[in-house]
DNA sequence: ATATTTTTTTAGACTTGACTAAAAATAAGT
DNA sequence: ACTTATTTTTAGTCAAGTCTAAAAAAATAT
C-alpha cells in the first residue's frame, strides 16, 4: 500500500520517461512535482528500496515493470474520474484537474473497474489522453504535435497535453476544443508563432500554445 | 484546509454527540478512532486552538458552529458517495463504507454538490442515514431503537447503525434490510436476545445485533 | 588537463500525527 | 475524609515527508 506522496512521483516519473526515455533526473522531478532535489533523491531512496524502480546515485531513474504498473493504475484512475465528472456530472474539461489529482489515490480495485463499466468503458478523457484497461494496455492513437505541421497542412485536434486551468480556458475562449479542425496559415519566424484557421476565423497563437497541441493528420 | 486526521476527528466528536450530549470524552473519542488517549489529547489542543471546538483540560470536547458546520459536510460528503456506490455502481451496502472512508476527504464543494444533483438530492443513505443538504440541513425521521419495541409490537426497519461490512453481511444473510417489517415475538430475559419474525420467518438475535437496528413504529 | 558551473546527494532540522511511560487531576469506594 | 482506581494530560520519542545549507560528483568550459 503506497502513500498519495508515493504514488505522486511514481506518476510523475512515468510522464517524465515518456517523453525523455532513458533515464529521469532528479532536478526534473523536483521541478514538475514543485518540491526540491533532496526531497526528490530521499524519496527515490524509499522507492528503491520498496523495488519499484532502478536508481543509482547520480544516474537517473528508470521505473521497473511493478512501478510502471502502479503509474498506469494512478493514470487509469486519474483519466476514468476526469471523464466521470465531465460526462456525468456537468465539469468542463478546465475544471477537472485538481479534482482527479485527488481521486485517483482512492484504493479500491472494484471501485476503479465499476467506474468503468458506468462510463462505457472509455478510450480517451476529456484532454484526449488514453485511459489505461484494467489490464494497464490503452489504445496509443498516432499524434503529432501542431509544431510538426507545414504550413498548409491540416489536422484534428485530439489530444492536448497541458490540463492546467488557465490553459484550457484559453483554449475554449478562442474555439480551440477537441474535434476542432486546425489548418495552419502562416507560422511567423521571430517568435515562432504560428496563425491558424478553425471554422472561418483566422488568429495567431503564441509557441507555447503551439506545443501543448497534439492532433490527427 | 482541515487534513484528513483533523476531519475524522471532527466527524468522530459530532457522531459521538449526538448520543452523548453534554460533552465528550478523550478516552471515548480514543475507542472510536482506535488510538491512544494521548494521542486524542494533542489533536484537541490543534482543534482548539483553529476555534473548531471547546476544549477545556480534563472537563470533555464539544463543537463549536464551525466544528458543527466542518463535520456536517463531511458526513454529507461520506453519505452521498455511499449511495453514488450503491445506486450507480452496483455495490452492496456492506461494501461501501471504507471507501466512502477515503473519499469523504475529497476536497471540492461544487464536486460534492454536482454529485448530490445527479443522484437527485436524495434524503437518506443507504442505510437510512439522513444526508445534510447544502446548507448542513437533514430529515430526521423519528426512530426507534428494536430494543424499545414490547412483545408483540411490529415496525419498518429504516436505519441501521453500524456500517460494518460484517454486521451488514449478517443482516443481508438473515433478509434482515431496510423496509423489512420486524415483529418482536419475544424477548429472553436470560442473554437479552429476541426473537423476531420477518415475512413468514421466525429466528432469535443476539443483543448486539438488536442495539443496532431502527425503525418506524 | 584543470578550473568552473551545474547537478545530485548528505547532514541536520522541522512539522504532523502517532506512540509509551510517567505525572497530575478527577472520580469512586470505603 | 482518605485511599484507590480511572481518566486525562505531559514529556519525550519516532517515522514520513519536507526544507536549507553544505559537500560531493558530474558536466562543461577554457
Ligand atoms: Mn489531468
Ligand atoms: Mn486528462
Ligand atoms: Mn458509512
Ligand atoms: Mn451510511
Amino acid at each position: 500500500m503506497l502513500t498519495k506522496s508515493e504514488e505522486n512521483y511514481i506518476k510523475e516519473i512515468y510522464a517524465l520517461e515518456q517523453i525523455n526515455t532513458e533515464g529521469v533526473s532528479t532536478n526534473l522531478i523536483a521541478q514538475k512535482i514543485e518540491t526540491k532535489a533532496s526531497s526528490v533523491t530521499d524519496m527515490l531512496k524509499k522507492l528503491a528500496k520498496k523495488e519499484l524502480i532502478n536508481y543509482q546515485k547520480y544516474k537517473g531513474v528508470k521505473l521497473n515493470a511493478e512501478g510502471k504498473k502502479i503509474a498506469l493504475s494512478v493514470v487509469r484512475k486519474h483519466r476514468l474520474w476526469e471523464t466521470f465528472l465531465v460526462n456525468k456530472l456537468n465539469f468542463s474539461w478546465d475544471e477537472v484537474h485538481d479534482i482527479a489529482e485527488q481521486l485517483e489515490h482512492i484504493q479500491s480495485e472494484k471501485l476503479t473497474n465499476q467506474l468503468d463499466a458506468f462510463l462505457n468503458f472509455p478510450k480517451v478523457d476529456p484532454h484526449g489522453d488514453p485511459i489505461p484497461d484494467v489490464n494497464g494496455e490503452f489504445i496509443a492513437i498516432k499524434t503529432v504535435c501542431l509544431n510538426e505541421l507545414e504550413v498548409g497542412e491540416k489536422g484534428v485536434f485530439v489530444e492536448v497535453k497541458n490540463d492546467s486551468e488557465k490553459f484550457l480556458k484559453f483554449l475554449t475562449k478562442n474555439n480551440i476544443t477537441i474535434g476542432s479542425e486546425i489548418k495552419v496559415i502562416d507560422k511567423e519566424v521571430f517568435d515562432d508563432s504560428y496563425t491558424i484557421e478553425i471554422g472561418e476565423k483566422q488568429f495567431n497563437i503564441s509557441e507555447s500554445v503551439i506545443k501543448n497541441i497534439y492532433l490527427k493528420r
